[in-house]
DNA sequence: TAGGCGCTGATTGTATACGATTTGGCGCAC
DNA sequence: GTGCGCCAAATCGTATACAATCAGCGCCTA
């Protein structure tokens, strides 16, 4: 008599989600191969399965899908690096603004054990999970400012960004300048929708302005390791 | 001896593409089932490749899915509508911002004749096509903006529209209205971004207000009739 | 006759087999 | 020794077979 132990087999969301994860935190690197059977291997489903993940990531331009040649992790060049933060620049200020004006005090406390972990995470040295919250904050003002289409594609965009960070950023420690964060917190506490807006602004702004030209030494990456959190 | 009539066989995207256009010009209407044989008789291929063009329009939110029910042609509901007017409000005013200060006297003639085809397709009656055309030269201005990933969303935001337009828009004839176009172009043609911008934020405002309640008595319609233009 | 049950055809979901393309290496000629 | 070409292994692309699920309908029972 054996306890069945038959993992229920990940669905394709599962997978898609968990190698956005790695990528997020820079386990998976811009320009990694990602093979199918490898990825079978890793999550014991077929073939259909891993190609569904693959096409969804490609949608969410975080993957490269090269005909006869495979999936890759994407590698924005400069200009989609720029274009990916000039359309944050249009798209949060205003959600900040919108955010300011609806958040409940149960908002502005998520937001604060929000940034908490994100400390934590640092404190821990773990900075790829430190970034993946530290750019899941802007995604949760957008679901503040409930605006599900623009929380997704924002989801979508610090996803991208956190690509970009790995390709093009120097300094990276810059990220743990949390002020602007705490600033947007006390904007929405005080419903200082026009502070927000500005905060929001000036941090897009900071962003942008550290891309910055810096060859990618990115070593290959085994896949496995970096799914083995 | 025999001509090799076969036709080579439609890719994903083609399948995609012309489903695509078909619901921009309302050929297939919000909640139309999409079968999969269906969709294989009419461009002879195999379920595989209808499968990856239905999800791939379930990313750009033009088809939903339903588990083990099938797919169909998105209903925005009216939230989701707003939502989508929303963020072009956002984004849009910008591009044209920016093509007003890019765009080339070859731009300007082009986007003269992209006018022009409008009206002529509905001199010929064909409103579908000019509304897809309407909602093109929307895109153009961010292709002339050289701004590729606002492009890309746009152009997705752009069918959404189609859709929204099919369900709640009340007064569709308001879509001949040009002179919001045409103004924009006499402003890229001057070089005069900051009209340009204005322009644009009214024309969306414009859109959004005739955003209304309206029951859909949307008939079934058949799919190869949708697709036989 | 209304309601529930189960069967059956239709439709979608997944795995797998097979074909096509690429890549890397080996050998041969120069 | 170098370069070219060919072959084999690896990998991806597509079609198809099979399994799971759903919707409609008739039948049975209270």
């Amino acid at each position: 008599m054996t306890i069945n132990l038959k993992t229920k087999s990940a669905t394709a969301d599962e997978i898609a989600l968990q190698l956005t994860e790695a990528i997020h935190t820079h386990r998976l690197q811009p320009g990694a191969k990602l093979r199918e059977d490898e990825v079978c291997d890793i999550f014991q489903v077929s073939r259909t399965i891993v190609r569904q993940s693959l096409h969804s990531l490609q949608h969410k331009g975080l993957v490269t899908i090269l005909r006869n040649k495979g999936a890759f992790v994407a590698k924005p060049t400069l200009k989609e690096a720029r274009e990916v933060f000039e359309a944050r620049s249009l798209i949060e200020p205003a959600m900040a603004h919108a955010a300011a004006l609806r958040a409940t005090p149960k908002d502005v406390a998520f937001l604060e054990d929000h940034m908490q972990a994100e400390k934590d995470a640092l404190a821990r040295e773990e900075v790829g999970e430190a970034l993946r919250l530290s750019g899941d904050f802007h995604v949760q003002i957008a679901r503040i400012a409930d605006h599900s289409l623009i929380e997704t594609l924002l989801a979508q965009l610090v996803a991208r960004s956190a690509l970009i960070i790995a390709l093009y950023w120097r300094r990276r420690n810059a990220l743990s300048d949390s002020s602007s964060h705490m600033g947007l917190v006390n904007a929405f506490r005080n419903k200082d929708a026009d502070g927000a807006e500005e905060i929001m602004k000036g941090h897009l702004l900071d962003l942008l302005m550290q891309l910055d030209l810096r060859d990618s030494p990115s070593g290959p990456v085994s896949l496995k390791d970096a799914l083995r959190k």
